[in-house]
DNA sequence: GTCTATACAGCGATAGAC
DNA sequence: GTCTATCGCTGTATAGAC
């Protein structure tokens, strides 16, 4: 049941969402238009302005789809019931499979643009960094608890490590398509919060 | 000789440099416009495009010195002879005090908007990163030698975590404007190439 | 729900006077 | 080196017909 769309959507503003989606992840907010969007439906952007009166509620109905997705993925992965290790990689694995889309993270590119943003995008923007932020600390905490993490300082220090060094990681992998080096780049992010150097010096 | 502004530049440009600059890691190469420079000088349009024929130019010119003056700023750091550890805190304060202004990194903010650039500034975005990335890489390379940094794998993945950890912290705590959030994350990343959890388990 | 038509502000850019 | 004036285009948004 988090395949269907849901009751808020109509088959037609989820194609506009997914359009707008993209090209926001490509573009940035203030990089696409209406038209932009309008173009690849074949519609009007009169047509558009129905479905979403403006360019800010539309901006807010992205974030909130997108953070939505999100937070269904970090609960999936609570589910799995994985040790910390784990469970961090498989966060570090959502982050691949949208740069292996070649877009970047939605609300990493709305940080970028942060103070451009209508206010309403703001609170959305701020409040999926929140969410992401608390779900990484509860993990790095349990890991600590149970002896698969060594990190010292606060939990919400290394959370802002891992969360900041991979969208930094997508930011910089995305202009050359580079997914391999964002795994490496993830995985030594990664290691950082185990044992360390337990590898061999120099693969 | 580093602090004269160099030939290239008359008083005036380096004054549109100056303005533009900040309006760029503030809000973007597409959320700022000419008229926006042109009102904080207190001169119109029209005169702008005399110093800088288009946007285009304008851009490159912004990037090429701030490259500058980062290359300027990463000589310094070889120059004072550090050992390893202390050269990466020094490069991690780079972009600390960048951010005190409230900023971001004028490369990392333009690499979200990359895919709209024009060639020329798609081309100093490039080369920017790949500086900066083959200098880290002399660094943790050098460190590893000496024994004063400890990671597994190749040293252009560790640089590139380094360098994708700083611009994404940078791009998140920049939305509360949370300094010491920004450097306890460095911190934490830069903890991940020496030993590791050598420090007290909860500071 | 989509269309045509239109309004209106902002953009980058140019011409030509001073 | 800066100005006024203007062009052409694109941006978001609205009114009203179908």
């Amino acid at each position: 049941m988090r395949t269907e769309p849901a009751r808020r959507g109509s088959a037609t503003t989820e194609r506009i969402l997914d359009v707008a989606e993209r090209l926001l992840q490509a573009r940035g907010y203030n990089g696409f238009s209406y038209a932009d969007v309008a173009g690849e439906l074949d519609i009007t952007r009169a047509a558009l302005h129905y479905h979403y009166p403006g360019k800010a509620e539309l901006g807010e109905a992205l974030i909130a789809r997108y953070a939505e997705r999100f937070a269904a993925a970090l609960a999936d992965l609570d589910a799995a019931g994985s040790e910390a290790p784990a469970t961090l990689e498989g966060y570090a694995d959502l982050y691949t499979q949208v740069l292996g889309q070649q877009r970047m993270c939605l609300c990493g590119m709305l940080a970028a643009e942060y103070l451009t943003l209508p206010p309403g995008m703001q609170r959305g923007v701020t409040a999926f960094f929140a969410g992401s932020s608390s779900w990484l600390q509860a993990v790095l905490d349990r890991g600590r608890r149970e002896g698969t993490l060594a990190f010292s300082g606060a939990a919400s220090d290394s959370a802002a490590m891992v969360m900041g060094g991979l969208e930094g990681a997508m930011l910089i992998t995305r202009m050359s398509g580079d997914v391999q080096g964002f795994r490496a780049a993830a995985a030594r992010l990664l290691a950082g919060l185990t044992t360390t150097a337990d590898e061999a010096p120099a693969a």
